[in-house]
DNA sequence: CGGCATCCTCTTAGATACTG
DNA sequence: CAGTATCTAAGAGGATGCCG
């Protein structure tokens, strides 16, 4: 919380790339994973269908790094490595959550508009509005 | 709002799609600039520093697609073209919002965090923990 | 002014193979 | 198991030029 603040909508803010990083789709999900406690490795990429070794590796070390995800390395044989929340990550939980929220409920008014959109290539005259 | 509810941790689930989407870089900003009425769109491209105007016309044309952005067209030359927020689009900018105020508000804890990881790169032994 | 089309570059991310 | 390394394909995105 320091004084300074940043605007978003400056070109070299940095709270704009931070941004990308907490709105990005792997992180979504691996944040909503994660809720429910420490989680191994193969778990999460278990869990999040789709997700490359690659990605998940990648994002949670982002994530680790920005100091919202804690990783603990069991150093036995084979290697046993959990992740889990920082207190910080807990906080993204929650809106993380709502987008999550928004997107579940006006999938289906979405998916209606895209497909008017779609159908009607076509327009009329007159001041040309994309919805009545 | 229907009684059918995807998974987004399915791979296919199409919610998974629409929060990409949202969770956009310049969508959160777009949505964002939007907040006070309708903007013409090279207001729009002069407040959101550094967008290209390829890109600026591309997330426009998705947003309102997505039925959550209303364009409307004045014939006039030269033409006017003046973009706001559908009702569906401005329930989407308090999640977008909350997001926002938390990457501002913790930009600093972050940063902080970073360096600390980037300085060491090396360890110690034991159970080994991102963070104490 | 607001855009579309084209070109070209640079980053991403998936697949694959190998390692402690 | 939990990665790292490498290659390649796909796409994001910038620059430029033209048009209604």
């Amino acid at each position: 919380m320091s004084t300074e603040d940043w605007d978003v909508y400056d070109r070299n803010c940095p709270t704009r790339r931070l941004l990308d990083r907490i709105g990005d789709r792997w992180t979504v999900l691996i944040v909503g994973t994660l809720d429910r406690g420490p989680l191994r490795f193969g778990e999460i990429a278990r869990r999040i269908d789709g997700i490359s070794q690659k990605m998940l590796t990648q994002t949670l070390r982002g994530l680790e790094r920005d100091g919202l995800v804690i990783r603990t390395l069991y150093p036995q044989v084979p290697p046993r490595v959990e992740y889990e929340l920082s207190p910080a990550g807990r906080t993204l939980q929650e809106p993380l959550r709502a987008l999550e929220a928004w997107a579940e409920s006006h999938m289906s008014d979405v998916l209606e508009s895209r497909e008017l959109y779609d159908r009607s290539a076509s327009g009329a005259c007159g001041p040309v509005r994309s919805r009545a």
